[in-house]
This record gives structure tokens, C-alpha cells and sequence, in this order.
DNA sequence: CGTGGCCTTGAACCTAGTCAAGTCTAGTGG
DNA sequence: CCACTAGACTTGACTAGGTTCAAGGCCACG
């Protein structure tokens, strides 16, 4: 029998327990259905800071839910240069890009230490069929990040560098408020450089747009310790 | 009983004898779920240049699969300015990014007379139920449109104008290709105003850009028919 | 065949990129 | 614990690609 310790884990790590289930695919499942789902998921050992979670052309076996931490994704052009597709919080879901391939078309990399579940997909695809809810999640999910990646796209095709630093601020922010965190004070996982290649920037004007904000008054910087003085004014800033 | 002309009619409008089943939500399914997917499509009358399928905010009813014409999708900012989100072809579904809102996030409005199949998506959930591969293919074009979507992003933070152009241009070639007609010469459906909103650049460069691949022996313009000359240098000049 | 919108080209301007140099900081090893 | 160092960050000066403004030409459609 389990030791109370080796138990307390198991709990832990059960999607039932999980706080960020509100967030994630058990949203709107009953319990068995939780359960089902809670058992094909597999959690491995912690991702260090620089791990990677899959490279670019790995074959395609899960999507990956966040439990901690923060992961980027990111691909190669043909000329070896990396864009960076976006940087994922806990509660969220990657590896939708490459469903109907037999490969990932990105590489997932630990911005800090960082905990994952794994879902097999074939397996979940399995559930799909026995969970209507399940299948109306998973659905909401990808629609949510096309909804997501159309909203980047007209950030990159219409706003200037002030628009893009202050959105990209304000998103993080949102995520970080529905992960029960502060919304006004946050330390940024990315690098300056990561950020400006994440908006489509360069990393010196990152930097004079960081301290341009300041000056209007409306964050304070400190390295990588943001704080938000005046959202609305950010707010209206990016844009939206 | 049904006259010979009407019941031409209706084999026509079948997704069984759809010359684009290969593109579309049919692909791999067997004649007996082609049925029922059928079943639940509604056909309107076409679309006239200009009409409008749905607006942004419209209540979400359904997805729309594209039988013949163009359409574009595009949102609108707090200012009022108007984003090009994409341009969508024959075989082409759309509608995927509101699935779990209650309403459209977009406008489509037909560049040319246009034809849909309109599919509601409380329907077609149902027959998820039922048709594994039609799920599957669900996710699959889903999947694609995020990639498709993240590769856009890429073009947007990192392509200048000759790039981004030439990827427009290839992208457009591919998919005319897929529909059954010319890789190499085309009509755009779009102005040039358009194309410029949509890549995220002046319309005046737009034009000056296309003045150039004409002068590099690229393409041939002649106002709203392009030629493609020399699709490899074009295809490398996009830096895909 | 007239007209409005689309397309094209020129010229001036400006935002952001590039190059360069110096500072700061987090992580390492003695 | 502290000194060291590599990489991250910041700021300045200059440059360039693309935007903006302006004007004229070209269609397509009534």
C-alpha cells in the first residue's frame, strides 16, 4: 500500500486536484470523466531552465498541458534564424500545430524549471469519442488560439514598437491575474532579445521603448522585474 | 417527383460529387458519412461581389466551407481601421475562430460572386459524435489553420516587403494549384490596397514591390493578372 | 464617354534597424 | 564569500527601408 507521502503525491498530481483544471482540458467534466482523462496523462520529472520539450521535426506524439513554470516556442527559417512563435503559462496547451502531421513544426524550450503533463494524443483522441465535453473543450481550446495567433497577427502587421510592448505587457499580465498571480507585478522569464524577436523588434528598441514607458509613468522596470503603474493607460496604449 | 433539371441540381450541390471533398471536412470520410455530412449543409444563393456571409459580433451559427469565388475575412480595430485577416479559396473552411464565443470575431465579405456551403456547428457536433474521421479532420484543419496562421506571424515580424510579397504570391500559386488551376498565372481578386493591408505594409509599396519583381524578371503584371516567371527565385526570394 | 476609385511613381520624412561602446548582473569557481 | 566573466541590458549616433504626402495616369463600369 502507498505511504501517505508517495499518496499526498499522487493527489497532487491528479487533475482533480489540479488548480488550473478551470484553465485547462478538464473545464466543464464531471468527475469520471476527470478521472479518465486524468489517467492517460503522463507527468515527468521537472524541466530544467534551457530543457527542451520537443525539437522541430520530433515526431508527433502529445500536446502538452503547463502545470509550472514557462515554456517558449519557437522555429527555424531556412536561414537558421529563430522566430519566436509565443511563451506559454501554466494552464495552457501546446503542440496544436502539428495534428495533422507526423511532426512538430516548432520547438518547446523551458524559460525556467518547468512541469508539464503530457497527453498522448492518440490515446486522447480515444476519450474524444466516449466525452462529449472533452471533444467541445479541446475544440474551444484551438479556437481560442486561432482567435490568439489572429490577434498577433494584426499586432505584427499594424502597431508600432510603444502598441507591441504595451500589449504584449498587458497580455501577460491577463494571464498572469488568471493564473491567481498579481496582474500589476511580475517578473518577465524572457530576455530583452526573446521579447523583441517574440514582437517582431529589435532587442535596442525594446530596451528605449522599456524606458519610454517608464518615463510617461505608466510601468516600472527593473531588469526583469515589471511593474504596471497605470493600466488603463497601457491599455488603451496597445491599442487593442 | 423531381424534373431532370432539378435533380441535377441537387447531385450537383451533393459533397458527395464536390470536386473539392479532397480539400474540404469529407476527405477520408465513406460515402455513408459523406451522406450525413451532407445532409446537414445548407446552400444558399450565391454571394455577389461585396455581399457580406457574416459580421463581426453576428451571432455564431456556423462554419462555412467555400465552393467557387473569394472571400476575406478581417476585424476591425478600436480605431475603426480596418485588418485583412486572410483571403480564403475554394476548398477553404472559415469561420474557426469563434467556436467558443457566441459571436463571429470577424467580417466575410466576398471579393467575387461566391459560393458557400454553410455547415451549423451544432449539427455538425452531433455527427462528431458519431463519424471519428470526421473529427479527426475537424482537428486536422483546425490544426492547419494554426500553422498556416503561425506562419503568418512569422512573415509579419520578420519579412520585408520583397518577402513578404513573393510569399503572398507563392502561397496564392500553391493554392490556386490545389483548386485545379494555374500555378503560374492568376487573377488576384484582391486590390492592391488590399494585399498591402493584409502584409502589413503601404499600399504604395505594395506597388512599388511588385514594379520590382517585374524588374527582376520574377513576374509579369499586367493589373490584376500575374505571371509567374521564375517560381524558384521567387520561392527563395520569400525566405520561406 | 465620363467619372470615381484604383494604380503608379516621385520626393520628403520618419520610425525603427544597425553598429558601436559601455554598464550591469547573474552565475561560476576559487 | 568574493572576484571574475559572459551574456544581458542600455544608450548614442548614424542609416535605411518603408511611410506619408502629392500628383498624375489608367481602367472598369455605369
Amino acid at each position: 500500500m502507498l505511504n501517505s507521502v508517495a499518496l499526498k503525491h499522487v493527489e497532487t498530481l491528479h487533475c482533480q486536484s489540479c488548480k488550473l483544471a478551470a484553465l485547462c482540458l478538464p473545464l466543464a467534466l464531471n468527475s469520471q470523466d476527470i478521472s479518465a482523462l486524468n489517467e492517460i496523462i503522463k507527468r515527468e520529472r521537472p524541466l530544467r531552465k534551457g530543457d527542451y520539450l520537443f525539437h522541430q521535426g520530433d515526431p508527433f506524439t502529445s500536446i502538452y498541458a503547463i502545470r509550472s513554470g514557462t515554456l517558449k516556442t519557437s522555429s527555424l527559417n531556412s536561414n537558421g534564424e529563430e522566430h519566436i512563435i509565443g511563451f506559454h503559462l501554466p494552464g495552457e496547451l501546446i503542440g496544436f500545430s502539428a495534428m495533422d502531421l507526423n511532426a512538430y513544426t516548432s520547438t518547446a524550450q523551458a524559460q525556467e524549471t518547468t512541469t508539464v503533463c503530457e497527453i498522448p494524443f492518440d490515446q486522447l483522441e480515444n476519450l474524444l469519442e466516449r466525452i462529449p465535453k472533452l471533444r467541445r473543450q479541446l475544440i474551444h481550446i484551438m479556437s481560442r488560439e486561432i482567435r490568439d495567433d489572429q490577434n498577433m497577427m494584426r499586432l505584427l502587421a499594424k502597431k508600432n514598437a510603444q502598441e507591441r510592448l504595451a500589449a504584449f505587457l498587458i497580455n501577460l499580465s491577463v494571464r498572469f491575474h488568471a493564473n491567481g498571480y498579481s496582474a500589476h507585478q511580475f517578473r518577465l522569464s524572457m530576455t530583452r532579445q526573446e521579447i523583441a524577436n517574440y514582437l517582431g523588434i529589435a532587442t535596442e528598441t525594446t530596451c528605449r521603448t522599456f524606458t519610454f514607458l517608464q518615463q510617461q509613468g505608466l510601468i516600472q522596470v527593473q531588469g526583469k522585474y515589471i511593474q504596471i503603474m497605470d493600466a488603463p493607460s497601457l491599455c488603451e496604449l496597445s491599442n487593442r
